[in-house]
DNA sequence: CGGCTTACG
DNA sequence: GCCG
DNA sequence: CGTA
């Protein structure tokens, strides 16, 4: 096992991180150590003295009368859940709009999130008992998607349906071509599920990235990694070069890729960067923590191949270097998802008996539905804080997933020209922040729809 | 041809 | 490497 | 420069 981090947040302080060195868990002393060593760093942000909940400002309801009469939003929960349901509900509402809690013939506008309209239609028709006709007579509801949703909260107001908000009439005048399906160029704008269907071509393409990751060029690693986070989010199997053509980051290099595999099952140039001397050594020597490419590949050049040489290279380590080498089996080894089950008991537990609200959430891989990772990531909590500055630094620290959360920031800076950071969306025009208390808020203020943690694997 | 996440130790 |  |  490698380490076990916790992100601390209380209030009036930053977000702290302490991080349990390696291996620790695995022996019976380790445990004491692995509780003794951070503990007394975590609780020290923790204060002593329980603050009461501060006065939270419920604002009463009929503060939220609707500022749009003529607008009357029904939000489907199938697949949208209830959780998800209530916090829309709360968000319109807080914005002045009407939502109705049951269908009825007062609704203007529904809601939906994944569902095709005659989905939609036969699950209002069967909870609710009504019939919806929609584009028949004038006064029919306008049938949604979630992005009409989302425009209209970021602007304040609802917004003029238009054609690409509206769930198709009839599935079959949808065009179900899947080459021709539009993908979204933002990591952050699709789903993107652990396991998929394409994983031997974006192996490929990962080994072509980590190469020239390798060889120093940042920008053609993101190249190759953007065209492997876009197969893996395909809901299909591709059998021929030709569905990648419309696909965003998908151009010539990736394409021979991509073609090769589908025809020979390899790519010779994959093979030849697998074998090359270059690349073993370079992931043998990164592999330790503490090792960059920029020092690894110093060393290459000095002639270092494998780990075992680097003992001739004497005292040209830092201290750093050294404990990554002195750790480097513990560290290699991974841990399961039911060993990470164990910390978080082991953790909550234990904390909680100190600190009785205590919230121990785990983050990271396990979140996103890994089965093994090698480390465990977990937020720790507290409601002094959560009531006092909300949950926006903890939702930050949620939306993981490393290229996910890359994706994220570069759409919501280039796009939105909101800059995300620790301390949540800053508007680099309005020079303001905005106040967001939730994860599923800042996909809502970036006008994304939400992607749930298991489908944030980009 | 510029740009490619962000913050921290 | 790929996009705007 | 390294880590996440």
């Amino acid at each position: 096992m490698r380490s076990v981090t916790l992100r601390c947040c209380t209030e009036g302080v930053e977000e702290r991180e302490v991080t349990a060195a390696a291996g620790l868990l695995n022996s019976a002393p380790g445990k004491e150590r692995l509780l003794g060593g951070f503990w007394n760093k975590a609780m020290s942000f923790i204060p002593l003295k329980r603050r009461r909940a501060g006065p939270v400002s419920e604002e009463p309801l009929d503060s939220l009368q609707s500022l749009f009469p003529d607008v009357c939003l029904f939000l489907v929960e199938r697949r949208m859940g209830s959780a998800r349901r209530k916090f829309l509900t709360g968000l319109a509402q807080k914005k002045g709009f009407c939502v109705t809690p049951q269908f009825s013939d007062q609704v203007t506008h529904v809601v939906s999130e994944q569902n095709s309209c005659s989905e939609v239609l036969l699950w209002i028709e069967r909870q609710s008992g009504q019939k919806v006709q929609p584009g028949g007579a004038e006064m029919t509801p306008h049938i949604l998607d979630i992005t009409w949703f989302t425009e209209s909260m970021s602007l304040g107001k609802p917004v003029k349906v238009e054609p690409r908000h509206c769930l198709g009439v009839s599935d079959s005048s949808v065009s179900r071509d899947k080459a021709t399906q539009e993908i979204p160029a933002y990591g952050c704008q699709r789903r993107t599920p652990l396991h998929h269907h394409n994983k031997e071509i974006t192996d490929a393409l990962e080994i072509l990235a980590l190469s020239a990751s390798f060889q120093g060029s940042e920008a053609r690693f993101l190249g190759f990694t953007r065209a492997s986070s876009v197969l893996k989010s395909l809901p299909f199997r591709l059998q021929s070069v030709e569905e990648v053509k419309d696909l965003p980051w998908c151009g010539g290099h990736s394409q021979t890729v991509i073609q090769e595999i589908l025809e020979d099952g390899v790519c010779r140039e994959v093979e030849t960067v697998k074998n090359s001397e270059h690349f073993q050594s370079m992931k043998a020597l990164t592999s330790i923590f503490g090792v960059g490419i920029r020092t690894a590949d110093k060393w290459y050049r000095d002639g270092v191949r494998s780990l075992s040489d680097l003992n001739n290279l004497g005292g040209k380590l830092t201290a750093e270097q050294k404990a990554g080498l002195l750790h480097y089996t513990d560290l290699q080894q991974s841990v399961t998802r039911e060993e990470a089950g164990t910390v978080e008991q082991l953790i909550k537990g234990a904390l909680q008996s100190f600190v009785p609200d205590v919230r121990v959430t785990m983050t990271g891989g396990f979140r996103r539905g890994k089965q093994e990772g090698h480390d465990v990531d977990f937020l720790i909590t507290h409601p002094d804080e959560e009531a006092l500055n909300g949950l926006l630094r903890k939702a930050v620290a949620w939306l993981d997933g490393k290229h996910f959360e890359r994706e994220l920031r570069r759409f919501s800076l280039h796009v939105k020209k909101m800059s995300l950071n620790s301390h949540g969306l800053f508007d680099i025009q309005k020079k303001c922040h905005h106040p967001a208390t939730s994860e599923e808020e800042i996909f809502a203020h970036l006008g994304l729809p939400y992607v749930p943690p298991s489908e944030r694997n980009a």
